[in-house]
DNA sequence: GGCAAGTTGAGCAGTATGCGCAGGGAGAGA
DNA sequence: TCTCTCCCTGCGCATACTGCTCAACTTGCC
C-alpha cells in the first residue's frame, strides 16, 4: 500500500533539491524514460505521498521576524470551537491537538514584540482557553525537513531505481 | 526593504493555490504582462520571500502516521551539541530553540507506537538532555499555512496590482 | 502458456520558456 | 518644467518542454 520504492524516493529527493525540474530533466537525471517519471509522479500524487509543490514563503523576509509557540489548555469538548476561533487569527500558522499537559499546540508569527503581544492576546482571549504557556522561538536549528526519511528509502537495496 | 506589494501578494496567493502554474498562465490570471511576473518572481526570490517550491510530501501516506512533539531541557551552553545529535536522527523533522520552560521544541514522526517509542528513546538519550516532555499529535486542525497573511496584503489598497 | 502491470523509445501538435528590445507612464530630484 | 530612473508593457524569436498516444519488451503471477 503505502510503499515507496527506491525510484520513488530518488525522484522525491531530486525534486526536493531542485523543485522546478521538469519531467524530462528528471528522467534524464534518474536514467529512466520520461513516461516512467510521469507515471511515478501521478501515482505518488494519487497515493497522497506527493501532495503538491507549494511555494515556500520566507516569513522573515516579509517582515514576520518573530515566531512563537503556545500550548493551550481548553475546556472539555470545545476543541472544534477553539480551533475555529484560532483559524480566524491570521498570524496563527499552525495548530495541533495533542496529548499531554496541553490540548493544543499553536505556532504563530508576528512582526515585532508589540505585534506579538497583540497576537498572543488574541489567542489567549479566545473563549474556552483556560490556560496558556507561550514560548518565543529564538532560532530554528533544524527547519522542517523530510530529506533524511527519503534518503533512507533511496539507499535501500530493494526495488528498482 | 521587506515590503511586499499587492501584486506580489496576489502572485504568491495564486501560486499557493496552483503551484504548478507557469509564468505565462500567472500573467494571464493576474492581468499583467508576462515579463512582469518573471521580474516579480526573480525579485521575490532575491529578497528571500519566495524561497522555492519544495515538494510537499504526505508523511502519513509514506507510513509515518504518527507525529509527536518533545520539549527538551538541556545543559547550559550545549545547544549546538544537542542539535547536532538530533540532526542525526532521521525521524526528527524540525527543531526550534525557545524561551520559557523548555529549551528545544522537537517535532518527530514514526510509523507505529513501537517505532515512536524507539524515536523518543533516541531523542531522550541524547547527551546533555536533562528533562523531556513528549506529546503525541492527535490531529492537526490547522496545517501549516501562510495564506491569511498573504490575503491581508492582497486585500490592501496600497500599491499596484 | 497467457494475463496484467510497468517500462521503454518514438512521434506529434500545442505551448511555454528565456531572451532581447523599443516605447510609455510614474515618481524623484535639479 | 525638464530629466533620469525604474517599472510595466507588448512583441518576436529560437529552443525546449508538455501531454498524449502508440507498439513492443520485460517481469511477476495464475
Amino acid at each position: 500500500m503505502g510503499e515507496i520504492d527506491r525510484l520513488d524516493a530518488r525522484l522525491l529527493l531530486l525534486l526536493t533539491d531542485e523543485p522546478r525540474l521538469g519531467v524530462l530533466e528528471c528522467s534524464r537525471r534518474l536514467g529512466v524514460a520520461r513516461g516512467t517519471v510521469q507515471a511515478r509522479m501521478e501515482r505518488l500524487e494519487q497515493r497522497g505521498v506527493l501532495t503538491g509543490f507549494p511555494p515556500e514563503v520566507g516569513l522573515a523576509a516579509m517582515g514576520y521576524v518573530l515566531t512563537a509557540f503556545a500550548v493551550l489548555e481548553i475546556a472539555q469538548g470545545k476543541r472544534a470551537e477553539v480551533t475555529e476561533r484560532l483559524r480566524a487569527i491570521d498570524e496563527v500558522c499552525e495548530v495541533h491537538a495533542t496529548t499531554g499537559e496541553g490540548d493544543l499546540l499553536v505556532r504563530m508569527v508576528a512582526t515585532s514584540n508589540a505585534d506579538l503581544q497583540r497576537v498572543i492576546d488574541e489567542v489567549v482571549d479566545v473563549r474556552w482557553v483556560s490556560r496558556t504557556s507561550t514560548s518565543i522561538a529564538l532560532s530554528t536549528p533544524i527547519p522542517s525537513r523530510v530529506r533524511p526519511l527519503l534518503e533512507k528509502v533511496a539507499a535501500n537495496d530493494e526495488g528498482p531505481g
